[in-house]
DNA sequence: GCTGTTCTATACCGATCGGTATGGAACGTC
DNA sequence: GACGTTCCATACCGATCGGTATAGAACAGC
């Protein structure tokens, strides 16, 4: 029933995702998205809503197929693996020569306007998501003796993404995925018991 | 000569740098400025010529009023304090809440659109000169035994530095001092012969 | 008090922002 | 082949973007 779409769907989302990734929330215009998808404007508003949507679909779809390795990692059976995988995850995500570089939750919600509250908050509570997961993983390894128990699992969790995060910052501003590798054996020499 | 003007230049500049250091570059706009100025538009043309000048100038107060304590932690005599006083620095001026949350420069200089771009490249080489002086000051400590010679002296600067980006998308995103204070001292776990 | 200069206030500029109304083209169904 | 439905193209919407023209108000020097 009804005149069948031009386009795939599922490309333009594709195409969004990496133009929002690149420039940001606010930074990416209607414009360079239709133009970047090569659809017009009521095709993007009648398909996706409209752009808070675009972007949550573009999320999700950015979580699913590129942040999937960080559930993964937990499931590595020591501590150490789970912070080493990872660390390398998110150093490998942020610059693949096949994506933009950086993060997208970092470059979309930094310094954006009053407008994009709603936007910035949700990729908040993502994070926040991902450091509870994490922390959670460290309680078990120390119960389970992998960690040693003067160790507070939140605030070594926390030091993981937050080393990940300025990873995110550092090839956004063009650092090579070499040098970053570097930076993560050193963040890793901070492992209780490893000097 | 001529009529004087009925407002303080430093101290509209000095809530304009609050304003980008909150909003970003491409987040404030000539309005969100001229409300908290207390200036009109051609006032804040007058006298700083266009938004990129004003934020050109609001970047250069920012490191002299701000970052000032990365330069001085560079003179401390061992490397070791030098890594700490620039963590705790950063933490510090990320965290007062004297100053919005987070780093000027990050909070600035990521996910805008092309008409940023110089903002945006002008904030990165700002950071490859602290980079660059951070990795000299430990390539120093290196000739001076303060720090073993099978360290790299850049990639152990690109660390802090790493770090201290990633502080600042902590604070930006609401994690408290205290948080962040504990996550460091994981990070000065790292370094070489500590544990 | 006049003049020249500098500031401020208002109103305006074209361009772009996110979003939509309208009309015709392309289909499946009957 | 007419019909209802869905999609696409164009043109448009008010609001806001960064930036400016114009005109009047407030001063210093003479």
């Amino acid at each position: 029933m009804g005149r069948p779409r031009e386009f795939d769907a599922d490309d333009a989302l594709q195409t969004a995702l990496e133009l929002f990734w690149r420039k940001g929330y606010e930074g990416t215009s209607i414009t360079d998205l239709t133009d970047g998808m090569g659809i017009t404007k009521p095709s993007l508003y009648g398909t996706f809503g409209n752009k808070e949507e675009l972007f949550r679909a573009a999320l999700e779809r950015y979580e699913q197929n590129y942040m999937a390795f960080f559930w993964k990692a937990l499931e590595e059976p020591d501590a150490r693996s789970v912070a080493r995988n990872v660390l390398y995850g998110f150093a490998d995500a942020q610059t693949c020569d096949c994506n933009p570089s950086g993060c997208l939750g970092i470059n979309a919600a930094m310094g954006c306007s009053e407008a994009a509250e709603a936007v910035q908050k949700t990729i908040i509570e993502r994070r926040t998501i991902g450091h509870k997961a994490l922390t959670r993983r460290f309680e078990r390894a120390r119960r389970e003796g992998d960690l040693p128990s003067d160790i507070n699992p939140e605030d070594l969790a926390r030091y993981i993404l937050t080393v990940s995060q300025g990873t995110a910052v550092q090839a956004a501003s063009g650092v090579g995925r070499e040098e970053i590798y570097r930076l993560v054996d050193i963040a890793m020499r901070s492992w209780p018991g490893s000097n």
